[in-house]
DNA sequence: TCCTTAATTAAGGATTTGCTTAAACTAGCT
DNA sequence: AGCTAGTTTAAGCAAATCCTTAATTAAGGA
């Protein structure tokens, strides 16, 4: 489970995890703000912080002692790529396709 | 951890497991055959089956001592949902409205 | 300097995960 | 019935997850 997506999913199983994203969408936040709405402890929310940040999804800077926490968002476009390919029939055919090409090239990455 | 949603992203955090889906794209397998490709024990071939099929996302139906498994795509649905409302910038302040507007409804679940 | 605030690190515990091997179950074949 | 093939269940283990409390670091204000 070291590779990138997973890691994006994983940070994405967790229902705490998933509102605190949710905050960020309406700007920065420092850690006291994001743990605002959770009835668990502060090192509980450090630990969740710590997954969002090895998963690329948030980015913290550190001014005085408030440590401002950002969202990023582009580890979701990799997420929302596997997602796409694999839901519904419409591009069943492009995709087929599409797995060929990618093994043929050899990627050897777990997309196909 | 008990919500669908949370299911869903969770069977999506494994390589062997999303590899299982993709195979499944191409048509309904039985586990002998989805377990082809890995090397690991048939057993927890049979436990990443169970964690997809927690999460809707296959379906097991027992043809003599075959078990056949089939894509379920309606909980991708769920999930493509959550990732496109937090990725970018387009939609931005029409998901901060959708938000609130669910906030409203008081659904208490954790999409917003 | 002392105190308070913001956050993290450390240590530990209960539960879950992902794997293993061994045993059991199910269905078809002879 | 006995044999084989496909799959699951049972039991156990190492590591990860999610939480806790206590201690620590870092910075600002009296």
């Amino acid at each position: 489970m070291t590779d990138q997506l997973s890691l994006v999913f994983q940070a994405l199983a967790d229902p705490t995890r998933r509102a605190m994203l949710s905050r960020l969408r309406s700007g920065a936040a420092t850690v006291g703000e994001l743990a605002e709405p959770f009835a668990i402890s502060r090192p509980a929310i450090s630990q969740h912080l710590k997954v969002l940040e090895r998963a690329g999804l948030i980015e913290r800077t550190a001014h005085a002692q408030w440590r401002s926490c950002t969202l990023r968002t582009e580890p979701l476009d990799e997420a929302s790529d596997w997602v796409e390919r694999h839901r519904g029939e419409w591009n069943e055919r492009f995709d087929l396709l599409d797995e060929q090409l990618r093994r043929l090239k050899g990627t050897g990455d777990d997309r196909a």
